[in-house]
DNA sequence: CTGAAAGCGCTTACAG
DNA sequence: CTGAAAGCGCTTACAG
């Protein structure tokens, strides 16, 4: 395989000026550049990455630690870990997988070799010792989630609490005056990500605010809970018109078809919103307006700041990216009378 | 950060016997080593990446290219990944993991740039263009599938042929003489991978051989599909009385609960086998017995024909995972009469 | 059992 | 606009 010597002698220059011709660190002549991309192309040449690491200081590798928790919904997970590595490859980065048993290990190793540059977190808990020690080793580290004692970190997500008000703010808006939130297994409130949580108070607080009566019920995610969850909430007093469900996707499916087995139709008996999605909703029946998580987003702006913190011009911060909603006709006025 | 040089003064030792302390190739005096060990605790020593790669001759990184094909089954391809990796980990190895928009380029690059050691190519299809492109790149690489052509290759993948020949011998060997075979959706036997293909093979080709009866039917993943393709073959004449499905984890149990809401029993009336499944069946109503595709055990052989590529002591060769049979009760002999 | 030194393939001041 | 050279942090023959 070719290396830096073989095009310089090809092309007649010295290899630093190859080097500065391929990072266009530096201006180069006309014809010089000619005849160096001349011989790249002859050699078939690359530049050798460990070479590169080593002489510069950067090895354009992100560390990627995404713990798959007995609670993670997989293709959620799945979309996220390929929404870092795409957003990654955009700044000319690849990423290393680490593996849950050395969620740790793994991640002291990998920067004390200085095998990476820095770490992505995806899937942060609130107490998430991975947190605790990217903040110790001082490596560039952007999280994708917020824990609980964020300070010092770099941390982005989709804010949940305005993600839940922006449900809220819609039905309300449409005229809904007692509004249903109906969310994941209670274990999943219990440990984990917080995003839950976050996504169920801002409901409550916003339903409060806008002084509608609100009420939140969690579900397990087999078919029977799913159905008594909703049936129990349907069945208060006030009976909801307008309802937001937090769940998995299949989750969405048996809620529509229990929905549509009691005789009523959406919009026009009830009013349905899609909490924070990772799936498409506008294939349901009916299609769902949603106000969906797009691991894109979080993951590009993770990636992105993980760069600059490498040019130092970052602050620890917690960002959240804003929620936007998508209309799909699952919301309408509240029947008169009901 | 400590570098060779400091564990070296601080263990008043050379920087290649520090070296050699480290990597075990050559024996060192009990002193020394007692010395450096300190010397290596005391200045928190890692070795520097970047510097073992370009001195050595392994930069103990594979690549992994996962593409997430529309019929792929999330939970499945996610255990393969997280099997690659872990089984990478056992041989000291990292796994950088390859975008899907890049797949072909992406290899191109990690391969050119020295960046790997070899690639780890998930979820081969019969005309893979990474099988080509491995090929011609004369990379170090273990595929897991196989694809069309598969010569020059080092090809790792469960002996589906065999897993389907098992369950025909199963439940030939408890007394059935009518079975069948409930797949996946017609789609997937036209492209992608190529083992339900083997598997459906195997399946008609052993029942053949043991003389008995056997039919095939494709089904969609909506339930009503599912119940509809069932029924279909539960109608047939003579009617089966063995069922092995192959299938995702959900059409499953939709498959077991409507065979319950007829009325029949498993297995009383109906034995009833799980293809190979990445999911574990123990826990379904009622348990199914399996013969289980069992991420760790093709990706740990896979990563393994990786390294010994690297000493050159594998030859190509496509490596067929013998099937493993898991009881849970699920198959009885047929019912007198039926 | 141990050391001095070459060399892996780059990048980047330094010099012109 | 270009080049000669140092140096990144290791590994590994070579030598004793």
């Amino acid at each position: 395989m070719a290396n830096i010597h073989d095009v310089a002698r090809v092309a007649g220059v010295s290899i630093s000026t190859v080097s500065y011709a391929l990072s266009g660190k530096r201006p180069i002549g006309e014809k010089t550049r000619l005849r160096i991309d001349q011989a790249v192309r002859e050699l078939d040449y690359m530049p050798n990455a460990a070479g590169r690491m080593l002489a510069g200081t950067r090895t354009r590798i992100f560390a990627l630690t995404a713990p798959l928790r007995s609670d993670t919904y997989t293709p959620a997970h799945m979309a996220f870990v390929l929404a870092v590595a795409t957003a990654a490859r955009q700044y000319d980065y690849d990423v290393l997988l680490l593996t849950e048993d050395e969620a740790t290990d793994g991640l002291r190793r990998v920067s004390s070799s200085r095998l990476v540059d820095g770490i992505i977190v995806l899937d942060v808990s609130i107490n998430d010792e991975r947190a605790d020690l990217v903040r110790a080793l001082g490596v560039p580290a952007a999280l994708i989630g917020v824990p609980g004692n964020a300070e010092g970190l770099v941390c982005v997500d989709l804010d949940f609490e305005a993600a839940a008000a922006l449900a809220v703010d819609r039905l309300v808006d449409a005229g809904h005056a007692s509004l249903a939130l109906l969310g994941h297994p209670q274990a999943v409130y219990e440990r984990g990500s917080n995003f839950p949580t976050r996504f169920r108070d801002g409901f409550l607080r916003r339903a409060s605010e806008r002084g509608v009566d609100a009420r939140f019920s969690m579900m397990e995610k087999d078919a029977p809970d799913v159905r008594s969850a909703l049936f129990g909430v349907l069945d208060a007093d006030p009976a909801p018109t307008g309802l937001v469900v937090h769940a998995e996707e299949g989750v969405h499916k048996v809620v529509l078809e229990a929905i549509a087995g009691r005789g009523l139709s959406v919009p026009r008996d009830l009013s349905v919103i899609a909490g924070v999605p990772t799936f498409d909703t506008s294939g349901f029946t009916p299609p769902l307006d949603s106000i969906p998580l797009i691991p894109a987003d979080t993951c590009t702006r993770a990636v992105e700041l993980a760069v600059r913190q490498l040019d130092g011009t970052v602050a620890p911060r917690v960002e959240l990216v804003a929620p936007t909603y998508r209309e799909h006709g699952s919301v309408a006025a509240p029947r008169r009378g009901s």
